[in-house]
DNA sequence: CTTGACTCTGGAGGTAACTCCAGATTGTAT
DNA sequence: ATACAATCTGGAGTTACCTCCAGAGTCAAG
């Protein structure tokens, strides 16, 4: 028999792993990370999630695709129960959260620009002076001193 | 008197820590991974670092700065010797690193995008519907049920 | 009732790049 | 000679986000 789940209520943590996309290992993670409230469980102690915790899985995996850390989602989750300033906050999050990005993208273009230079001597080395025994000019300008400069963390 | 160190050449790790600004111990962590040639020693068992580990501490500085992981910049190290394929190596690996940084910021400008638009929701919604007692709709969004996409790594 | 799939718990392991520590030894200034 | 700073080693701890495991118990079907 098709084991006791008629609409899309109570299922068991290999079910809502398989709903969800997650491992089973990452429900139970999440739970003891205390994004989830503890669900129902068996008499035998299986658990038993309704539709309340798929949802907050569903919005773990979404804000995770956000680039949301757990501890992030941990607010967001709590936000939802106290609904009067929650827009204020997630608003807040989401200014913080894209700042965040920028900053980082930024430094990644910095980054793509150093490299790009370096490519470029490197090629005109090769078209060139290939015969000459040089060491290749990337590694030589690495070798440099040079100050300490903003790295992408 | 002024610790035996005339021109620039045998310090103690205290010193390269110093002048390099990496810490003591990031410098030993550096030698276990097999990054840095096993330096001499005093009799009494001190590193006593050259010209040459000095150099190499700095190329991992800088080419951490490109984004090279300790693993790539291991290879890095390795191509100093044999400099004759040198830079043909050095180009392949500066492509993969382009290529990598490249889809990195596309992500990331995907993902700004998805946040500002969440943002403006929620900027709209206080605006407006501040006196209903609705849960944010951001959160609301959050709740559903999304295909999975690539997530930032 | 037996079988086999599923689930339980607690804890270890994995990645990356370190940091921090204790307890012992060495180097050097006075 | 003595004090004090610097260094040594080996190993544990950190962060984030899980995965993997053993050993035991549960559930549903035949």
């Amino acid at each position: 028999m098709e084991t006791k789940r008629q609409a899309n209520v109570a299922a068991r943590i290999g079910q809502v792993a398989q709903e969800t996309g997650l491992s089973v290992d990452a429900i139970r993670f999440y739970e003891k990370q205390g994004l989830l409230a503890s669900p129902a469980r068996t008499e035998g102690g299986f658990r038993v999630f309704g539709e309340g915790e798929i949802t907050a899985l569903k919005l773990i995996q979404n804000a995770q695709g956000l680039g949301f850390s757990l501890e992030e989602i941990r607010e967001l989750l709590l936000l939802q129960r106290d609904r009067v300033t929650a827009c204020e906050h997630v608003q807040q999050l989401l200014e913080q959260k894209i700042a965040q990005v920028r900053r980082k993208i930024l430094e990644l273009q910095a980054l793509e620009k150093g490299l790009n230079r370096s490519l470029r001597e490197c090629k005109r080395n090769l078209r060139q002076g290939a015969k000459e025994h040089e060491a290749c000019p990337v590694l030589q300008e690495l070798n440099r001193t040079r100050r300490r400069k903003g790295v992408p963390s």
